[in-house]
DNA sequence: ATTAGTGCAAAGTATTTGCAAGAAA
DNA sequence: TTTCTTGCAAATACTTTGCACTAAT
């Protein structure tokens, strides 16, 4: 896999990354990419994503929104999720791409499952099956402790 | 839980379910259900839905499809899934809400994956994280059995 | 009769694309 | 300079909605 040192979400790896591949790096894209490094805990959608860069890059439109994501998608630097919310979510990519989430249907917060129980759910489930998996998801929504504790009768 | 007898499934019991609530079992939608009837193995999405609709009754309207689709939703007899691939998918609702899948990128299989392990999967991640988890997601694709087989490499 | 449901066409959303102009390399 | 990228506006694709009409109960 590209990025698995985990070193892509570096301030200048995309630059050499896409001048590697023959790609330019240009001030929209260098202006998506910090929305990425400023957004990437809240697993942003695209709204959130284009509402971030009117306040740090005015004019990067939606069409090059659009693009340069479709462009990141393709190469691998970022993964696109789907909350169900209505709206697509990005992360970067290039870590463990087997890793599930908890969505906080109140506050928005999203908590990584990673490690060896998610693993082993999926070994087992791939040699039960007989199934060459390759792309896999795993998400549980509800509210988190905190949220849950605030509001313990709805 | 609404269906948990399973029998929503039959001939009738949408009807029966309907009118208790008030409301109408049209020609419409008995078109609707026996669709799912007659499709729900295959996890059908919209358009498969309407392009069988249209050989079985022909005249029910997009309008009329999405309206029912929602109420149906609403009323916990259809479960809607994104499957990713753009379309939204659906099957029928009432029995174990838990379960994930395994599809297959090649011949559109889906496999439901039910039973114990997923359920402990999520009982131990709830337990670990102090999730309340109401709505659960495990997806897996790629190639099934059969297909691995026929296309030993790409 | 009453009220929910339907078809149609128009209106929304979200996303993609053609093309001329602009900016990296 | 050459090629990739951008912005704009138009086009697409999917879904929802207003309204007058129809059908289920």
């Amino acid at each position: 896999v590209l990025f698995e040192n985990k070193n892509l979400f570096q301030r200048d790896e995309l630059k050499h990354f896409l001048r590697q591949k023959g790609l330019k790096y240009t001030r929209q894209r260098e202006a998506i990419w910090s929305a990425f490094r400023y957004l990437e805990a809240h697993h942003p959608s695209t709204e959130e994503i284009f509402n971030y860069l009117k306040s740090i890059s005015p004019g990067v439109s939606w069409a090059t929104l659009y693009r340069t994501l479709r462009r990141m998608r393709e190469l691998g630097v970022i993964v696109e999720r789907d909350f169900g919310d209505g709206h697509l979510h990005y992360e970067v990519g290039g870590r463990d791409l087997a890793h599930g989430h908890l969505v906080c249907n109140r506050c928005g917060k999203v908590i990584e499952l990673e490690g060896r129980k998610v693993e082993d759910f999926w070994r087992g489930t791939a040699e039960k099956y007989g199934f060459e998996i390759s792309r896999k998801r795993i998400e549980g929504f509800g509210l988190c402790r905190e949220c849950e504790k605030k509001r313990p009768k709805d």
